[in-house]
DNA sequence: ATAAGTATCTTACCGTTGGTTAGATACTTA
DNA sequence: TAAGTATCTAACCAACGGTAAGATACTTAT
């Protein structure tokens, strides 16, 4: 009944001649990327576990029934949302990569900027997780925008690797277990009891580099710990 | 209106003369535990976010509106349905600690302890860190049965430290830091990324196994990587 | 024993939600 | 300009969380 719907009305914004770009017509333009924005700062006032298709509809102005014809599911919103939080994500890490300092110094940024986006964007960073979207049958889009935020971290692995800063262990491993402990450190920080901890801009700072420390020397006491990276 | 109810009838099982334990009068005799009982096992086929008060009532064998008389909520009761499989962790992370085997053997066996309870039952673990049960206004009951498991673990940082096996840093933070690693492991492979690869036995051990070497190890390149325990 | 008081349960109701269907409206294309 | 199609609204449904009123049973004082 509605299966290539979605596809066809994806980009289309401004094809046709209309007189406003948010034309406020019967028909409304681009009505599915208006929803996800609508989501998006719905969410900012309620919760993610109760965030309402009605109530999304109802912030852009239309009918809740409208939105079956962008999205099949409201678990189908709620996964495009994600996807535009896992593409913000990624774009947050890779520029916090990108900046200035040594490859350590930028490699230790992009981790910190993992947990800053979502100690900035709860909301989004728990839609992103949502148990509905990997149980569910085939969710394979939100499952690639997050792979692609784990390859970029791989490349970062290979690149410390290559300047003989990291162990030659599997590079994708390595991956995991950082992706791992940074993804603990936010969700216990902003679902967990680490919440109290990562109130103040100190606490998290701190909560951030010592776990990071942590990993990247180990806590056993065979491990050394060198100063040259306490900086 | 309801506000010492809750107290006053929590463990009150056997104190009157009735027929069968498990009575089916009018008066249920111990509704509040069989709730979280009934809840527990309603969680097994739906999933945590669409967990129904009046599903659970249903499974209980009374009314919806009943459970209204030892829950002030329906946050209340996923409330003590966190606490109780909190208790569970808790007690399984102990058991596998207090098992054979050298400290630093027990101690992994107790981190794999965690991320197992976690896969085997995913949609309570998930309940234990739903968002509401923090950010809602007093829910001190919940954190204090997760900090229970934390506190535990410090003092198992804290053995390993006193046989030397465990760098005399901070024990509070190394635990912290501990946590983050096997919460995010679990997180991502029951919710994330990794479920994928944590479907076979063999998967999930490995992952385990590599994300904890790791954290133990460090993966910076100064830091040595002893073979005493890779066994 | 009995009556009053209280705790616990059921029934009935409310507004809101996710989802479907039928019909209205506008865009597209020949 | 007419037919066809995409997109929207209005109306409806069952299920949900929550509340209120009344039924039932346990408790306790007399």
């Amino acid at each position: 009944m509605s299966s290539s719907k979605q596809e066809s009305s994806s980009k289309r914004v401004s094809s046709s001649g209309q007189k406003t770009p948010t034309a406020k017509s019967y028909h409304h333009g681009d009505l599915r990327t208006a929803l996800v924005k609508a989501a998006r700062e719905v969410l900012l006032e309620t919760g993610a576990g109760k965030l309402s298709l009605r109530a999304v509809a109802r912030h852009a102005g239309v009918s809740h029934a409208a939105a079956y014809y962008h999205f099949e599911d409201k678990t189908s919103l709620i996964a495009a949302v994600a996807i535009d939080a896992f593409e913000e994500l990624n774009h947050a890490t890779k520029a916090a990569y990108e900046q200035g300092g040594s490859l350590l110094e930028r490699s230790k940024a992009m981790f910190a900027a993992y947990i800053n986006f979502a100690l900035e964007h709860p909301q989004a960073f728990r839609i992103m997780f949502l148990p509905e979207l990997r149980s569910d049958a085939v969710r394979t889009d939100v499952e690639t925008a997050g792979r692609q935020g784990h390859e970029f971290t791989v490349s970062v692995i290979q690149q410390l690797q290559q300047a003989d800063q990291v162990v030659k262990d599997d590079p994708e491993r390595i991956a995991i277990s950082l992706w791992a402990m940074l993804h603990g450190l936010a969700t216990l920080m902003i679902d967990g009891p680490l919440y109290r901890n990562a109130k103040t801009q100190q606490g998290r700072e701190t909560l951030i580099q010592t776990a990071t420390d942590h990993l990247l020397h180990g806590i056993l006491h065979t491990a050394n710990m060198p100063e040259e990276l306490s900086e």
